[in-house]
DNA sequence: TAATATTGTGTCAAAAATACACGTTCTCGA
DNA sequence: TCGAGAACGTGTATTTTTGACACAATATTA
């Protein structure tokens, strides 16, 4: 091992994880109530500090499944936000992931635990420190994203419908989208198979379920395509 | 101030600058020869430590300034790479900017105090630590954001041409366009303003000078529009 | 079994992307 | 000085994609 570093300043090195879910209807986060100081009782994002001998992913993922049960999920990492003042505490820069769960996975005991609720984005309360600006630019990227590229398809379960699928992209944009448009585009881009089941769940025609196309998924992950051209003009932030 | 936050590991904090520049044929990183240890004499990044009361950005700045006599370009937060081992020294997570510069502007004295040369991307050494992970994430990025935003502009100068403006994205995308296609398409944005001048460097017919429309200019950055069709499929990392 | 709600699909018109060619301007060298 | 070579500037026809729109089929429930 060479000599350390000289003149240098160390600063802890924290993590905030922005998870979203989707209900079938709108886009969630996934928060907690902080139970330590400060801002004890307040709203926030799941966090803790990086560890001595853990990659940044690595400590993102801990994160997340201690809080949560959840793992395997979509993550990715956001921005790094390090105003000298973010945190009253210490000087502290986060870095930020986002990821993106299917809702029904969740471990319920350990959600009530860290007393942590899904709460509809439209809903959100004020969270703490720089959080609301996290979760603003979390939101633009993943509209950024999932214009692009098929990882809207994480939100929901393994199986899904059509329309399931489309009231998801309705909620990630927050606009209407035509049925018929909708449908041609999707399908044009083989990456649905059809599995010979219906959604029962529905109280009327029962739409067909559907799969992804684990081989046509990766390849659109790495490429770029439009899937949505009605969202061309995505809003600004 | 409250008390300091325990039990928490404190780690060194780098900023990493990716500076790319145009020379009218091909892309350049501005790359440094590095002067201390460890690693002395290889290719590098410009980089540095953040210091107890700066902003990320700030950081970021002022060691595009110190190095280079650069200020005011486009700058981007990249990522952070915090791999346990990425720095044999001691652990240290580094945030990562790039920036795009027009190559005219460079501050003589200031590089060649610092040993730092343009170097085209094409020719580019292998570099330090996780250095060239991270100048292939930024050159996807910047690929990324090109095609959706208008920022190719400031890797040039004031004026310009829009020849010029098609070798840019062509250096960019390593690919070639149809003169006409793109001409059509770049003229339709209203960014463009003419001004009287020609390009009188060419030695065949001279080309029409351009300046940007500011005001339509920060339009475009705010919103996403396709600046190239032609690169829909932009390929994958 | 009629009413209601939702699914699934087809067509047509407009817009955008693609492919492609010719006349113009400038320099340089014969 | 003028002809060749090189790059600039622009227009049109074809194909593809988007966007707008309507009707028949399925399931539930009153």
């Amino acid at each position: 091992m060479l000599s350390a570093y000289q003149h240098t300043t160390r600063v802890l090195v924290a993590l905030d994880c922005i998870i979203f879910g989707f209900d079938g209807e709108a886009l969630k986060l996934l928060l907690i109530k902080r139970n330590f100081e400060p801002e004890q009782g307040k709203w926030s994002l799941m966090g803790g500090f990086l560890n001595e001998t853990e990659d940044l992913e690595a400590a993102s993922r801990r994160i997340l499944f201690d809080l949560t049960g959840l793992s395997n999920n979509y993550l990715e990492q956001l921005e790094t936000f390090g105003a000298v003042n973010r945190d009253p505490v210490e000087r502290t820069i986060s870095v930020v992931y986002y990821s993106l769960v299917n809702i029904e996975n969740q471990d319920t005991a350990a959600i009530a635990l860290h007393q942590a609720s899904w709460i509809r984005l439209a809903n959100k309360p004020a969270l703490i420190f720089d959080h609301d600006q996290m979760v603003a630019t979390a939101l633009q990227r993943l509209r950024y994203k999932a214009a692009l590229h098929p990882i809207g398809f994480e939100l929901l379960p393994p199986t899904f419908t059509i329309p399931q699928l489309q009231k998801l992209y309705e909620a990630i944009y927050d606009t209407q989208l035509d049925r018929r448009n909708f449908s041609r585009k999707i399908m044009a881009t083989d990456l649905l198979l059809g599995t010979g089941e219906k959604d029962e769940r529905s109280s009327t025609k029962k739409a067909q379920l559907y799969a992804l196309n684990a081989e046509k998924y990766q390849q659109y992950l790495g490429g770029n395509f439009t899937f949505l051209p009605e969202l061309s003009a995505i809003k600004p932030a």
